[in-house]
DNA sequence: AACTATTTATAAGA
DNA sequence: TTCTTATAAATAGTT
């Protein structure tokens, strides 16, 4: 064979191996990184050795290279999609934010608040779903004083016809109530800072609420 | 400058540009898979055109090059508590997640339902919650209705000061309460095949309300 | 898409 | 790896 030629074989001896892999892997990279230069184009290379070496070029970033690949071959693929983890990771994330947006919409309508888009009819709506809900509200309220009554009742021995009368405020300081119309209100945040403290606060520890029952019992 | 050489840099001419993105990409891939056989290497190729057109080689497989690429990169950083892309996406959609139960958990409170953890302070403070909503929208219903007034006396010719009384019953149905129900009661979902439909009944379309202008007009 | 003058890449040797 | 040199290969500008 002349010299300059040779054929295109795997070269079996390791040294002259390594130079021409040396040699051709450089050009190999100029010529990407001329390609992408010349014609405005995202270019990515990825080389292993036969030793298992990493070599890369990226007119970019490898990062968004790979991305925009495999967003593509998504797009191409038009069927339920090899979707590697981290796509099908994003996507979830993306519909949970637009869940997340469509319920904090609620939430605020249903507080009365963000109402400029509804039509009458859908007020009306609004209006039966809140009068609905208070009415629940009031019944389990006067069950939960009845029940209180009958716990009173029994601590201080009093026979279960006879009445009592409250006349005590209730506290009006709840953080319940406070974080539930932040939670409605608020962006909807990027990073994962958030959930864990409002979940407990929303998850609500039950609190001693009325009257001090060993109080009136004891006095 | 000599016929044959040129600068590297952006060819202007946008068909230059093609013809030598053309050959130079051809040449490239050449290049690239001589490489991979006299060398006995792995070796991937992704270039994007400018117009975004996908071009693509590969030895072995893309799949195959691109996860080498990222667990090799993966195995070098050293720090291995640096959270992976997939990490962090899996943490932020267990955050996403939560922060939807809370949500539904707000908006079924704030339906009546799901009253039970509720203590009789926070009875009280959603019932406020609730009456200043109704407060709200009753205020915005009765605008509406009074502007409402304004369009009809304008298409009636009727002087401003003058009364028309309504007797219409207003349609009872609209998808947007039922949906806003759906939301609140369903369990949070795995997959993403939810939200844009939901997403786009919630934000509602004006709808032609009451009576029909037109038709009062006209007769 | 084909031609051709040149530049560029690179095989072999050092 | 790097340099040198002969040669093959790539390609810019043109047809």
């Amino acid at each position: 064979m002349v010299k300059g030629k040779i054929a295109i074989r795997k070269i079996n001896c390791s040294k002259s191996r390594q130079v021409t892999f040396f040699k051709r892997r450089t050009g190999l990279m100029k010529k990407a990184k001329e390609l992408s230069i010349l014609c405005d184009a995202e270019i990515g290379v990825i080389i292993f050795s036969c030793t298992g070496k990493l070599y890369d070029y990226a007119s970019t970033s490898m990062k968004s290279v790979i991305e925009r690949y495999n967003k593509m071959k998504q797009e191409n693929q038009q069927q339920p999609l090899i979707a590697t983890e981290i796509q099908f990771l994003q996507k979830e994330a993306e519909s949970l934010k637009q869940q997340l947006k469509c319920l904090q919409e609620c939430n605020r309508r249903l507080m009365g608040k963000e109402l400029s888009k509804l039509s009458l009819e859908d007020l009306k709506q609004l209006e039966n779903i809140l009068e609905m809900g208070l009415k629940n509200i009031r019944s389990r309220k006067v069950d939960d004083v009845e029940q209180e009554n009958v716990e009173l009742r029994k601590k201080l021995r009093v026979k279960s016809g006879d009445y009592i009368e409250f006349k005590g405020e209730f506290s009006a300081e709840t953080s319940w109530s406070k974080e539930m119309s932040q939670m409605s209100a608020q962006a909807i945040p990027d990073k994962d800072d958030i959930p864990e403290r409002i979940l407990l606060q929303l998850s609500l520890q039950p609190k001693p609420y009325l009257l001090d029952a060993q109080k009136i019992a004891s006095g």
